[in-house]
DNA sequence: GGGGATAAGTTGCAACTGAAAACTTATAAG
DNA sequence: CTTATAAGTTTTCAGTTGCAACTTATCCCC
């Protein structure tokens, strides 16, 4: 375990992170995002739905509307109603929510769980979420390696034969 | 409660997601994660490089430990030392950690984080995580949608003729 | 082999955060 | 005008987090 692999390490503050769990970290803030992503848009709704205590449902939501995750809109139908509904940053997170969502399909629970998301052109449930090269290739562990940025290759056609 | 079976959502609870949070929802998890990921496998490591309080350090890795995430072995060389390395299972959730370390530096920081990981092959940096169909091609959200397991077209050859 | 350093924890206690249930305020519906 | 609904607040209490100091076992050196 080289130097190599440990230079990095100082600067594990510099990574982003924090920053995401900021925004994600607490207990229920995930729940609140799938359940968003099911389609739930109302306080009610989600308080029926994840059992979760009025007062904390109601600090998660503002704070993820303070993130910019969800947006707070009065819908003038109604005005008794205020629609939760995720914002392009919010739904930018469904492919973490997927990828820790299969984790637990495969490593806790064991089985599928749903609803499940599907391609909407061929009806077939999508693929685990994976790491994939700069060229698409799906990557394994073993076929990966930490890098300063300043060592890495930058997004150009190769040319380089080594 | 619940009366008409409302689609997808009654099903909610059966979710993986909330045992994924179990193992993987608290404060901490995902830093010290992301550290073992990066090569600390010392209690003192992750406490300087983190910053976290000792009692609450001691906790998350017995934690992630009886979650199967890391396995916790005395060093025969210096057996005041134990060393915390990540399972396969805990390896598994190298593509949640990167989805949400790249939304982070995406939609919070701005700015790519250091050590970047990178394709041995080619050195450049992987792609950002993203959501796939079951043919290799990238979904966005638009193609994309919830199904109840039983409408789901099961994996066979395709011989779909639209 | 005694003295000090190191590693991996524990303990005690204040401050903070989370949760259940009851209360409030504004709006709508009959 | 009365009652129901929606989206919160308030109150109260339990549980969690975090700092600092303490403990135990082991190693390193002279």
């Amino acid at each position: 375990m080289g130097d190599k692999l440990r230079e990095p390490l100082r600067d594990l503050a510099e990574c982003s992170l924090p920053a995401a769990l900021e925004a994600m970290g607490e207990r229920w803030s995930f729940l609140i995002l799938r359940a968003a992503f099911n389609g739930l848009h109302h306080f009610e709704e989600y308080q029926s739905e994840l059992g979760i205590a009025r007062n904390i449902l109601a600090n998660r939501l503002s704070r993820l509307v303070e993130h910019g995750i969800l947006k707070r809109d009065a819908l003038p139908a109604d005005r008794r109603k205020i629609e939760y509904r995720l914002t392009e940053k919010g739904e930018a997170l469904l492919p973490t929510m997927l990828a820790l969502r299969q984790w637990g399909e495969r490593w806790e629970t064991g089985m599928p769980s749903t609803p499940v998301l599907v391609d909407n052109r061929d009806g077939r449930a999508i693929r685990p979420i994976t790491v994939h090269a700069w060229d698409g290739r799906p990557l394994s562990k073993n076929e990966l390696h930490w890098a300063l940025p300043e060592d890495v290759v930058q997004d150009a056609p190769a040319d380089a034969s080594t």
